[in-house]
DNA sequence: TCCCGTTGATTAACATGTTAACTGAATCGG
DNA sequence: CCGATTCAGTTAACATGTTAATCAACGGGA
């Protein structure tokens, strides 16, 4: 049973022991150590993101896209459109269904990411390092699990 | 070992299977039950959480709220002007010293989360019905570890 | 074929995330 | 006591999160 405080009355969880803070804060910490690469990169998180999931499936509509990226549509929107004026990315209308916008990397965008990857990868070897593979692998099951749980309970 | 992606001699974790976009994925799903409650009563989910620390203790400098909350400063000094305006809480400078400013609850916004906060706890309730406690727990658990090892780690 | 509800995507409006610059207050060292 | 530095907080600027509204393209049914 989780700790709870009892006070006037009512009562809720330990703020810092709960699933909404303590998912937030171990984002964050992961996050930390990628930080200064892409700020190096001039790419945002998000950007990146939608980058290397481009780099996995060659072309997909905007929907898919941000699906696979967790990305709003809203702000997808405003991503290819700064990733178009760079130049890393090119978006076409489907010719099947004229709604789908569908969206592809540049020659450019790709050798970015290729170039940018060792770095990411490396960063995550350091994460893997420290927290153990093991560890991480039960996590990730355990997160993949709630989500699974959560999107389907009632 | 995690899963590869071997793609034109670079490879990267696949993009669905990494702590970054699980962490943000689950926090979203965690987050889907709270939404319908907290837009229900106007306030924001970083609202609601520099509130709930609040109320857990007292008055506290800006710095530690922010801390505690897991909202940067310049974002709670946002917030904290709109709470204001609400009459939810109040402001005051420290006496000792004149950097720090003071933050507390009103009454108002003492009864607001008395109100509010079961709904709050049902939701949060349910999830650990879905879910089971011990895993909730257990995850809780590594979490904080991770967080640990990661803020921690050379 | 035409109407209409649905769907994919964009835009709008406001709040927060993120980094940097800036202001005022406190502190340290000479 | 003073100047330089550090510190707490705010403001600025831009990107994204979030919800609602909008728009064009689809698709089914009368």
């Amino acid at each position: 049973m989780a700790e709870r405080l009892e006070k006037d009355g009512f009562h809720l969880s330990r703020t810092g022991r709960t699933l909404p803070i303590l998912l937030l804060r171990a984002r964050e910490q992961v996050m930390e150590r990628f930080r200064p690469m892409l700020a190096a990169h001039d790419v945002t998180e998000q950007q990146w993101r939608v980058m290397r999931v481009l780099m996995e499936t060659e072309a997909m509509d905007a929907s898919e896209l941000a699906a696979r990226a967790s990305v709003l549509a809203p702000s997808l929107s405003r991503i290819l459109k700064t990733l178009d004026q760079r130049g890393l990315i090119t978006t076409r209308k489907d010719e099947k269904d004229g709604r789908r916008t569908l969206v592809a990397l540049t020659p450019g965008g790709s050798d970015f990411i290729k170039s940018v990857a060792p770095k990411s990868a490396a960063i995550y070897a350091e994460i893997e390092e420290l927290l153990g593979q093991d560890r991480i692998e039960t996590l990730l099951d355990e997160l993949e699990a709630l989500i699974e749980t959560l999107s389907k309970g009632r």
